[in-house]
DNA sequence: CTGTTAGCGCATTCAC
DNA sequence: GTGAATGCGCTAACAG
């Protein structure tokens, strides 16, 4: 059951055809020059000797190395501080293979910083990884880069209409279905009203997490009555005033879910109201501070996307396209990850 | 934010130093034959132009090949299958870097056949990766493939004890208690006996997840009832007969945890009887029957190990640890999954 | 259109 | 102990 050991090298290949290396060269490149019969002898040849390229050598010979720029939000939100180490890592991870990141920060609430932050890529890059905002400025900015001839893949959050090679993150709609479903089984018998936080209506992701959310909620678990979405700016003290809002107006409540960032500002809020064990708290990503909340038992579940994950899968999928390697397909899904206290890695 | 761009090669060093290649080579490498003051100068000029060796050029240089060879277990259990196929595609994933993997298969539940199988490695490999069985031969067997110089690493079941470097896999202890706490808040306000079936009780995977699913569920859901554990063999029809007879003993039963193979045939049994939506099922390994299960609704979670991401692990740090390149933890850590019917991959 | 040639950065003989 | 030379398999200039 093993796997060829003796490989076929160009010059194999070559001599096999009766051409020159360069000939080779040429036809497994795909660059011109070379007439029909010749490539069709050429072909006849790979396939025989079943010659595979070692791209290891390729690598050497090329010489010339990949510049990558990500651009990412600024600001303190933990996610977003995590993502960018998670980036630097990456960074590290495939320096080796000669291709570097440059980390740029603009504004995530901002689609024309975004926007203008995209159009001043400068034209040594050879990739672009962008947290996106879905905003016709930003796709335009997105689809000229990718015009040029520039790869880009959207991170953590999509512009599903524009031109970009791969979106980098999770299917937020089925995030949100996922919290949906935690939130009616924990809940069990109970029934009444249920809170929902977003950070910001006018991010793609958090509206197709509250529309998942809301999708399973209401047609799976009548006993559960989902309230006006609030809006916490991905805020601790605003998110904190959300909760007490809502904890004040519902006595009854059964849970929250947290779409967006601030689940300390939730917890400030329900231990306020020494209601932290009564009411199920639901939110996203793994951080210090969701950990130290899963594991006080005062949030029930959190939903992830693996930072790591998705700064090294951005990173290998521009890279790949570069070098003209193949993808692992499977191993770039970034999978919708559900922590309890007891699976946390 | 940039990483250097302008690499250093080895014949900077060697210049900077007043050496020549050769003596870098050798200081770089640990090979003897230079005297000390050399060393110290080499080392300094490495540390003064930040000098890192090019994997890429040192791989072609070097030539040889790396061989592995990955031991599964023998059988239908579709995990295996499923095990099986990844470790084919990380064969052709790790193939442009010149390692080989050859697999064999033995019977997992002979402790002789896998250590001879262990035993009659040929010296020509590299690395092994076995799926191991708790058993002193094994754990001899193994510790003399790493006392012979082959690299080890366990996968999917470990050997602790073991002189092997790692171990591929996960947590068998704390995916019973995600097990546990799942069954306990799906139970809600219910309150009656939870049934257990193992595959095998010589398994260490077995045990552990049923030592955590009972120390969960024993400590903090009261209200439940742990039976004793039935045996099914990870077979369809024996675990169908021992749900039948859970089933018939306790007309109250909650739930089921399955701990091994064998999810249909307790969806067999459950249907048979009529009390697929009652009883809460919970079983492990996302495989196209426990998917169906999950849609159905017969399964409420399914907790995870990935196959692909063990197979492409055990193969990457093999090979990190032949071409001595970086091993990234985080990307080698196996999570514990959960899946829904609402984030299945 | 096709062939020849000179490296890419490092490992590894061999001389000195 | 140390240095010079050769080649890994491929790409990219050049010639022809």
């Amino acid at each position: 059951m093993g796997i060829d050991g003796l490989r076929m090298t160009l010059v194999d290949v070559a001599r096999e055809a009766g051409v020159s290396l360069a000939t080779v060269d040429r036809v497994l490149n795909g660059r011109p020059g070379v007439r029909g019969p010749t490539v069709t002898r050429v072909k006849a040849a790979i396939e025989k000797l079943g010659y595979r390229p070692d791209p290891i050598a390729s690598r050497l010979a090329h010489g010339g190395s990949f510049r990558f720029c990500f651009i990412l939000p600024t600001g303190t939100n933990t996610f977003m501080t995590n993502l960018g180490d998670a980036v630097t890592e990456a960074a590290s991870l495939i320096a080796g293979q000669r291709a570097f990141i440059d980390i740029r920060q603009t504004d995530v609430f901002d689609p024309d910083a975004l926007a203008t932050a995209l159009e001043g890529i400068e034209s040594h890059y050879h990739g672009v990884s962008v947290v996106a905002l879905d905003h016709p400025r930003v796709r335009a900015a997105i689809d000229d880069l990718v015009g040029r001839g520039v790869a880009v893949a959207t991170l953590v959050s999509d512009v599903p209409t524009s031109r970009r090679q791969w979106y980098v993150g999770i299917d937020h709609t089925a995030a949100g279905r996922t919290a949906g479903t935690l939130m009616g089984r924990f809940a069990g018998a109970r029934s009444g009203p249920v809170g929902v936080i977003a950070g910001s209506l006018s991010l793609r992701d958090h509206v197709e997490r509250q529309f998942g959310f809301g999708q399973v909620v209401g047609d799976e678990y009548p006993a559960l009555r989902i309230l006006p979405t609030r809006v916490g700016r991905d805020d601790r003290e605003r998110t904190r005033v959300a909760a007490q809002a809502i904890l004040a107006e519902h006595p009854d409540l059964v849970g929250i879910y947290n779409i967006g960032a601030g689940n300390q500002g939730i917890a400030d809020a329900l231990e306020e109201a020494g209601r932290t064990r009564e009411v199920i708290l639901i939110g996203h990503d793994l951080t210090v501070h969701t950990r130290r909340l899963l594991l006080l038992g005062v949030m029930d579940a959190i939903i992830n996307q693996d930072p790591g994950h998705q700064a090294r899968s951005a990173a290998r999928l521009l890279l790949a396209h570069c070098t003209g390697e193949p993808i692992v397909a499977a191993q770039e899904r970034i999978r919708i990850d559900i922590f309890l206290r007891d699976n946390l890695p």
